[in-house]
DNA sequence: TCGATTGATGTTAGTTCATAACAAGTTATC
DNA sequence: GATAACTTGTTATGAACTAACATCAATCGA
């Protein structure tokens, strides 16, 4: 039970990723088979299923959720549901994409680009959703969220996917969070005008 | 170039979808091989496959887009933005509604708890916000629609589909449309308290 | 120190989705 | 009635993914 083991499974884990993310820069996505990324990091197939459940999934991959859920908890319930998730969104964006932006940029072009990724990102995305809405909804509560607060949270992710996706089309030369803060705007402001 | 061949394909596409849906309805869709639709039709795999690019293609198919654009343009571009898909999606679903209810939950259902089929929706939900999209801007401007027409577009499917989802997951006996409406109005009062 | 256990890994073989190349049948047209 | 165009079947192939079993290294008990 030594950490030995943990040890070594993460550095597999991270050789497998890292030459993933390579294979597929260079070569694409789906020019890129599990073989080759296996063989690139000194494994066999088998190996890579057993860190990661799919092909898809060394992309997919991502943990912001928890920390959004309670981001959006700790905001005042008194205001209101959209507002508590903006806000909570915009108190950690700057700061994650300063730390962050060039992995974040990659990734998301990725995501977007590649059509069967972006057909998977539908589930990542709805594991944001769920943390909005439990965030959203008081833990003492069992039920299930009512339907505005799922509304809110789904229509959250959809504005962040719009403002991330605009930013990604412009080649990441914008101000995300800027994009993020527009996007909020255009979802808080019924009356808005269109182009 | 008679239409005898398209009477031809038409059954035989038929054919190939009506084997389809059964088979999922009886064995589930992950475990229903193309080789087994194309048997049940009469026909061998490769037709399968020159009728529908994938197998998660036989359920995917909706043709409501087309007309989601065209209603939405044909409301006054006084409204705000929300305001016009939304009226727009409301004074059609009623028929819809009463007129397709039936084939309507099957294939939601199957859509939203088959996981693969749960991946490529995003495409065909992409697809209604592309509709949306061109319909809330003037076709005249060549343009890329702007971020909030986008956003208001992708916040509305984002609704939508909460709504729909909420309908199969009580079963489909509620009303639909009234579940719609619902959902449009968490997203126009920010005041909103949750539950 | 030795042997048993545990867990990660490799090998091999198989299933399924999907595509491509070519052959064969059927219909339309001259 | 023969040929061209289209549709379908056959066969082969590639890649994602799964399962069964063998193997190897590290750990633990004696």
């Amino acid at each position: 039970m030594a950490h030995w083991h943990e040890r070594k499974k993460e550095r597999t884990r991270n050789a497998l990723r890292e030459a993933a993310f390579r294979l597929f820069a260079e070569h694409g996505y789906e020019e890129t088979t599990v073989a080759r990324i296996a063989a690139e990091a000194g494994v066999s197939h088998m190996t890579f299923f057993r860190y990661f459940p799919s092909k898809e999934d060394v992309v997919l991959h991502d943990d912001y959720d928890p920390m959004l859920e309670e981001l959006v908890r700790a905001q005042p319930s008194g205001k209101p549901p959209l507002r508590r998730v903006r806000d909570a969104v915009m108190s950690a964006m700057p700061t994650v994409y300063e730390q962050e932006r060039e992995v974040l940029l990659i990734r998301s072009r990725l995501l977007l680009t590649t059509p069967p990724l972006r057909s998977r990102m539908a589930e990542s995305l709805s594991g944001s959703q769920t943390a909005f809405e439990r965030g959203l909804s008081d833990p003492a509560e069992a039920e299930a969220p009512p339907l505005a607060s799922r509304v809110v949270a789904s229509a959250c992710v959809a504005a962040l996917t719009t403002a991330i996706t605009a930013w990604v089309e412009e080649g990441g030369t914008g101000y995300l969070p800027g994009l993020m803060e527009q996007a909020f705007d255009a979802l808080e402001t019924p009356g808005a005008r269109d182009g």
